[in-house]
DNA sequence: CGAGCTTTTGAACAAACTCAATTTCTGTGG
DNA sequence: CCACAGAAATTGAGTTTGTTCAAAAGCTCG
C-alpha cells in the first residue's frame, strides 16, 4: 500500500476531502455520523482493476483520491472508455448486482465504500443522499451526452482539445485559478487511455497531440506535462461553445 | 390538433397509457390524485420543436405517445442526437431552468407536463416520485453509455444494424412477440434523424441499409417497414454481446 | 401531373486506421 | 552513475472507411 493510500484508512467524514462534493454532500452531522459507521475505505494501485465487467459487485463508492475510468469491451477486443472518475464522482448502481464496466485504476486510487444492501437502505430513510445521487447521475447524464457528441461528430484534432480542455477545467475548479494564461495541466492518462476515451487509435491521438504542440496550443514538459499559453485557444480548437462549457 | 392528440386532453393517471412505466409508476392512489391535478397535456405535431437548446424551459413532462429527439448542435451546424424519447420516457431537469439540448417531436407528440418549480417540489416530498427519477436517469446512463460505444467504436454497418435492434427491442417490449423470425418494425425516423443519432451522413446511412438489404438480414417494405428474417443474424452484425443486450 | 421532398447511387477525396520502424522515457541492476 | 531493458510515444507509408459533391430516382401531396 503507497502513502497515499494510506493516509485514508482512517478519516473522520468531517474531515474528508470530498465531503462537500460527493454523495454525502448534503448530509447533516447525525447523518454523517451514520456513513461514518458503515463506510470502509479500500486503495487500489495505479493499473490495478476494481472490477471486472460482469463480474459480482456488492458495493457502492465514491473516489476519493486518484483517477479511474469505467471501460465497455466488445467481443473482439474494442474498447470504450464511458466514464473518467474523479475525486468526489459515484460508482456502482443500486439496484443492480452486477458491473456493468470495467473499473481500473489509472492512478493510486482511495474509494469509500458501502456496502450495497445497507447502502440501498440509506437511499431509502436519508433523503439528503437519494437526491444528492439523483442530482450527480443528471450531472453524468449531461457529461455522457457532451461525450457523444464529441464522439460523433468531432474531429480527431477536436476531440484531443477537448479532453485537455476538460481535464484542465476538472483541475480548475479544485485549484481555482481563473487565469487564461499559462494554465498547467497533468494528463493522467497514458495515450492509449486517451484513445480509448476519444474513439481513436493511440497514434492518432500521439499525432494529433504533436500537431497542436507544433500550432503552439500547447506546450509539453516531459511526458505527461502540459502548458496552455492561451486557453480560449484551446476551446476554439475543441470547436466547443463559446462559452466553453462553464454553464454545464 | 390531430386525433390521436385530442384523445389525451383529459385522462386520468389510472387509465393513462405509461401508467406502469413513467416517473409516477411507483405512486399510489393518493399521490396520483395529486399529480392529477397539477398536470397537463401539450400536443406537438410531426416536425414541431418542443423547445429549442438554451431557451427557457419551465416544465418537465413525461412522453405519453409519439416520439421525440434530443439534439445537440455545434456552432458550425453539426448535430449529434444525445437521446430518443419514447412513450413514458422523461424530459427535462429539475433545477435547472434552461434547456440544454434541442428536443423536436418526430412523430406526432403527446405529453404530461408539470409546470417545473411545484414539481421540484413533488420531489421533496413524494420519495416514489424521486425514486422512480433516480432509476430512470440511472437507466438513461446506462444507454447514454452505451451509445458512446457504438459512437467511438463500430463501423457504419454494425451502427445501423444496432440502430435497427435497438428499436425493434424497444417495440418489443411493448408488443410482447418474443419472436426471432419475421420481426417487423416501422422505423420512425427518417435517414437523416438516423444519421444524426449515429454519427454518420445520410449517405452512409442510405449506402448500409442497401448493403444490409442486399445480405438479406433486412427486407424493405415501402419507406419506413423492416421486416427482420432473423433477428440473431442481425444481432450478429450490431456486433452486440451474445445476450443481445436483454439484460440491460 | 408535377413540385418538393426523401432516398439512392456514383465517383473522387480526405480523415483516420493499420502495420512497421524508430525514438524517448523510466526505472533497475551492474 | 551509467547502461540497458522494457514500456510508452512518435513518426512514416500505404490502405481503408466514410465523407463530399453531384446527379438521378422514388414518393407524397396539392
Amino acid at each position: 500500500m503507497t502513502a497515499a493510500a494510506m493516509k485514508f484508512t482512517h478519516v473522520d467524514c468531517g474531515d474528508c476531502p470530498i465531503r462537500h462534493r460527493a454523495v454525502c454532500a448534503r448530509c447533516d452531522g447525525d447523518e454523517l455520523d451514520r456513513l461514518n459507521e458503515v463506510k470502509y475505505y479500500r486503495s487500489f494501485q495505479a493499473g490495478q482493476t476494481v472490477v471486472w465487467s460482469g463480474d459480482q459487485m456488492d458495493f457502492v463508492a465514491s473516489v476519493v483520491s486518484g483517477i479511474a475510468t469505467l471501460t465497455q469491451t466488445m467481443e473482439d477486443g474494442r474498447r470504450q472508455m464511458v466514464g473518467l472518475l474523479l475525486p468526489s464522482d459515484f460508482v456502482g448502481r443500486p439496484g443492480r448486482d452486477t458491473a456493468a464496466y470495467d473499473v481500473v485504476a489509472t492512478t493510486d486510487l482511495v474509494m469509500c465504500c458501502f456496502r450495497k444492501k445497507p447502502f440501498e437502505e440509506l437511499i431509502r430513510t436519508m433523503p439528503n443522499v437519494s437526491q444528492r445521487l439523483l442530482e450527480m447521475t443528471l450531472d453524468e447524464l449531461d457529461a455522457a451526452r457532451e461525450w457523444m457528441l464529441l464522439l460523433g461528430r468531432k474531429t480527431a484534432r477536436e476531440k484531443i482539445a477537448s479532453l485537455i480542455a476538460i481535464i484542465a477545467r476538472r483541475d480548475a475548479s479544485l485549484k481555482l485559478h481563473e487565469n487564461n494564461e499559462n494554465v498547467v495541466v497533468d494528463l493522467p492518462l497514458t495515450r492509449e487511455a486517451m484513445s480509448e476515451y476519444l474513439g481513436l487509435t493511440l497514434e492518432t491521438v500521439s499525432r494529433q497531440i504533436s500537431a497542436l504542440r507544433k500550432d503552439g496550443i500547447i506546450q509539453i514538459q516531459g511526458k505527461r506535462h502540459i502548458t496552455i499559453p492561451a486557453f480560449d485557444r484551446l476551446l476554439e480548437e475543441a470547436a466547443d461553445d463559446s462559452d466553453g462549457g462553464y454553464l454545464v
